[in-house]
DNA sequence: TTAACTTTTGCACACGTTTGCAAATTATTC
DNA sequence: GAATAATTTGCAAACGTGTGCAAAAGTTAA
């Protein structure tokens, strides 16, 4: 006996069971279409009976739609981004769409993992912390593919934009300095580069320049970690400062414990901490810590609201948003 | 001027312009395809020149091959799987496949995560901790699309299973706990539901009650998390153990300072205590917790072997594999 | 009953590929 | 140069679906 040779159950096969055409299951199988109950409820039977499953691959060759959207992690250790992978894939869900997803490994790649998700014809893609190039945009815009580009941009990209406005977090973390008196700050960042710590930095110095009743007394970077927040503390507490500012809360609490285990002073008192990001960490157990909530549930659902405005309507222009952020005063400085 | 009508650049196109057929251009963009190298320039260049990208729907309708694997994640919150993400990714992308990402509410979904998923004709699915019936698992089957669970198997299903041994692990740590003299026990556990709990308290038992030189004292469950843990020391306290086993090491750490901080014992003289998970913060800074490490890179690793085995071989039998966990000992626990 | 109208149905083409096959071309051998 | 072998090429038939169109069936009105 010859070897049984894979073959799915088609249209075709139900149709045949059911006694009627193809485009009788077919149009069962869509909604709204003009199909009679009765045929409709043999469709069914013969559906569930052979265990029919419409391929989707075969559909959107002809309807142009996947119900794909491609989402490209670039930064796999920003916990901020992985977290917001569940929402991203239950609210396109609910919307009935499906997450495809794609990596990035040298940088290089962006522009690679692009094109890898045209090949499948994806209807939308969401860069998490990613910047691809201004030609492959313009190509996929040619397509009508949409992209957003969340948290992190670019004036000359053709592109939907959703973004935390790190200067408005700067401008505001100066002021609440103010407020609270503090008059020696130390700022502690990681990579110097990272372009979101840049932009708070300069509004920071900006409103303390216009103000002048307290300055920056040290500004280091290339500090993350607990580790490295803590052995920070070695050279800050030469300083002096009043208050520190870090860019991690991770940082923070390693500011924190070196503040007061290492060096055996107060906090608040003598010295008053700011993490960033309100990770969950920075509320556990003794963890009190002041820091910065990043507005990421209005981050997702802007981004998937601007996505889907653009699949729907192709021909409008891309939109850039900018979200703010709030402080969350705790017990790491002193209350107003 | 009638509005320009959206039409993708096709293999078609790409022939006209190269002065050459359809299959050529095909041809061309399949490896070990017979085509002369002089056609192959023409069809590059005319391709490039259109930005022409094949269309995997298209193309997998005829190879029946998406190179796409499931993956369904069931739950979110487990940190262990999320971690996982990444490097299901980038080993996938290795191998050239692509991962679409399947989410599940409510328990009702798992088989709906599956159906969907089929629907996209993917290559392969991986389970996270999620457990399909055994019909559907059947069905599957049938159309040759291997299914791989991680993290949760069933005797009746025949699919491949990658697993934690739970049962090993309880045993190691009941003769750990015996060889370092600990003879007063508490087991703190989360949801008394969760099996790969049961399975550990099962095995730990047998050994002690095997060994009568130690017995356990206590057996809290419901509790999971920092505060959780923390606050159960008040009931614990009374019972005067010397080891407190935690099923997860946020909970330890929360019995540790409930320890140290809330009644100012000492660790590991006074009480000792074992955390779950080996996650970043039991060894961030001043934790140094004694805990399980999970081995998650083999479970990753192997389940993707099982996969692609089977993907290879559809024929082949489903597979079991069972790993082992090591347990770290650091500081909250006395050495040997 | 007939006419006009509405709903349902099936045919056949389209979507963008891959691939077996035979024809056409090129390379090799005598 | 002819004969043969090896390679390259294009045609055409799939893959499994959606959908316009006209025919068929059903419904309503007179």
């Amino acid at each position: 006996m010859a070897m049984k040779k894979k073959s799915r159950v088609t249209s075709h096969s139900v149709a045949k069971l059911a006694g009627v055409s193809r485009s009788a299951v077919s149009r069962t199988f869509t909604p709204n279409a003009s199909v009679s109950s009765a045929t409709k409820e043999k469709v069914i039977k013969a559906a569930n009976e052979l265990g029919y499953r419409p391929n989707v691959m075969a559909r959107s060759l002809i309807t142009k739609k996947t119900q794909l959207i491609g989402l490209v992690m670039d930064d796999w250790d920003n916990p901020f981004f992985v977290s917001t992978l569940k929402s991203y894939s239950e609210k396109l869900k609910k919307e009935n769409y499906q997450i495809i997803l794609a990596t990035i490994n040298k940088n290089s790649d962006i522009d690679n993992s692009i094109e890898f998700l045209m090949q499948y014809q994806v209807d939308g893609i969401i860069m998490l912390s990613a910047l691809p190039s201004n030609d492959l945009v313009a190509s996929c815009n040619q397509e009508h593919t949409p992209i957003v580009l969340v948290g992190n941009s670019s004036k000359e990209i053709k592109a939907c934009t959703v973004n935390i406005d790190h200067s408005m977090i700067g401008k505001n973390l100066a002021y609440l300095a103010l407020e609270l008196g503090y008059s020696r700050i130390v700022l502690v960042r990681g990579d110097k580069n990272i372009k979101t710590g840049i932009r708070r930095t300069k509004a920071f110095n900006k409103v303390l320049e216009k103000e002048h009743k307290a300055r920056v007394v040290a500004h280091l970077t290339g500090i993350s970690g607990y580790d490295a927040g803590r052995n920070a503390m070695a050279e800050i507490i030469k300083i002096k400062p009043d208050l520190v500012i870090c860019s991690s809360d991770l940082t923070a609490l390693g500011v924190i414990d070196g503040v007061q285990v290492d060096y055996n002073l107060d906090i608040p008192k003598d010295i008053a901490v700011i993490g960033f990001g309100d990770s969950p960490i920075s509320s556990w157990g003794m963890n009190r810590l002041t820091t910065v909530q990043l507005p990421l549930q209005s981050l997702i659902d802007e981004s998937i609201r601007c996505l889907f405005r653009r699949i729907n309507d192709p021909e409008l222009s891309p939109k850039e948003v900018y979200l703010e952020s709030d402080i969350i005063s705790r017990d790491t400085t002193r209350q107003v």
